[in-house]
DNA sequence: TGGAGTATACTTGTATACAAGTATTATAGT
DNA sequence: ACTATAATACTTGTATACAAGTATACTCCA
């Protein structure tokens, strides 16, 4: 990892992880936040180059990358698609959808035990907006989510959310990460729909629950477009990347 | 793949994959059959031995199937979770959720050519029945639904679509093979299904399409069973497998 | 100047080699 | 008989080597 002296993607989270899944975490989060354009042709060589690792946890990492849209391997070279407007709305619609359906499951089981341990994780967000820590707010903004989606215990719902979780985790991250600077007044709006949330789900509320759910999600999709392109803008100046 | 002499997966529709994804295929169908049953420990040395490949695309194999959820890849090993009756009623739920997501979506669309690229694929059906060729019928069921998935252009959707593909197809290859023996009879009702299908995608009619999507699930889903326990019965006398 | 064909510098896919870690088995001591 | 420890035979993760294919650039010829 020659080219580059910071890490978008928080380090300490990868403290198991191996090389691949390190490089995807990494080459994920400079494809989201726009630091690798769209449309740019990734090579495994030069990959393991910057890297500077060897090409096997690259292949890895680009195959990973490829299940969850974000580049598209061709016959020579992965393309980077990235994340336009388009696809973040589509990342919302299948949240939408998959999050309305476990809550249809919810409603017939008993959730006093998962209420109580999203009230857990809901005091942990508290705690990171009152030490300023953007990263651990996004973890567990995101275990929330989590949290909730596997409580049903359906697989295949769970294998969705797998899928999708690691691009919505580096949302989530950029995303705070520029409120907790520029948009501090948020938070408190976002801990009260989270607390809407688990009120609905501990009251099996549907109407409710599509209330907070909607409103979150307005909320963020809208905010994610500015900071994605703040992004960008910080990215200009700092690497060509594409030869 | 030394042990084997026969492939459950037709060969034919393998012709440009790579090693890795033909073993991806292979240990796919050997696993939803029953071959290998669910709780087996699979060893990547073994499996290229058994295969006659090296390593490298055993591994590509496994990712891929750990990614299906019909393998759990742990510290040594990967251990066959396989399909039991809740996986396959927990696939048809994601396949049902797509499934009425798209068609909301097709209301607000054009559908006139959508609709006659699935005639088209319909009477090829029809030919595959005549001709007897459970393959070939099970490509276009599956090119069938597929073309209905793209047709609304949600990378999203589609990225799900391509994770539960594979199953899907192997499901309905197994479950079609046996019909084509014992349950000829199905297909009349299975293409009757098929055409009211497309009245509701033409008509835009929801209910209809409701309708026709459950009559299909519940059709597959009760025979999956017998057919997926016929196949586990078929595979006991053949191979010990696990050592 | 333009075009056909060839050399070259890439690309990915697969095989192999090696390192580091883990379970199992065997052995020694009480 | 049983525990502790050591040897061994596995496991996966990563690096490297090689083969085969593809795009690019170059050269030669008209």
């Amino acid at each position: 990892m020659s080219e580059y002296n910071d890490y978008l993607y928080p380090q300490k989270w990868l403290s198991k992880a191996s090389t691949g899944d390190r490089v995807a975490y990494e080459l994920r989060m400079r494809i989201i936040s726009g630091l690798i354009e769209s449309g740019t042709i990734l090579s495994e060589n030069k990959l393991a180059a910057d890297f500077e690792v060897s090409r096997s946890p690259i292949r890895e990492a680009l195959r990973i990358l490829a299940s969850e849209n974000i580049i598209r391997l061709e016959k020579m070279g992965a393309v980077v698609i990235g994340l336009s407007e388009k696809e973040i709305e589509e990342i919302y619609d299948v949240r939408l959808l998959i999050e309305t359906f476990v809550f249809e499951r919810l409603i017939k089981m008993d959730t006093t035990s998962l209420a109580l341990e999203l009230s857990k994780t809901l005091e942990m967000m508290k705690v990171a907006i009152k030490y300023n820590d953007a990263d651990e707010f996004s973890y567990q903004d995101v275990m929330f989510h989590e949290t909730i989606i596997r409580s049903i215990g359906h697989s295949y719902i769970t294998m969705i959310w797998n899928n999708l979780k690691p691009v919505m985790e580096g949302l989530i991250l950029l995303s705070m990460r520029m409120r907790f600077k520029e948009k501090y007044e948020d938070f408190t709006r976002i801990v009260k729909n989270h607390e809407l949330y688990i009120d609905a789900i501990r009251a099996k509320d549907r109407e409710l629950m599509i209330k907070s759910l909607h409103e979150n999600f307005d909320d963020v999709q809208g905010k994610v477009e500015d900071l994605w392109r703040s992004q960008q803008m910080l990215s200009k100046g700092v690497e060509p990347q594409n030869d």
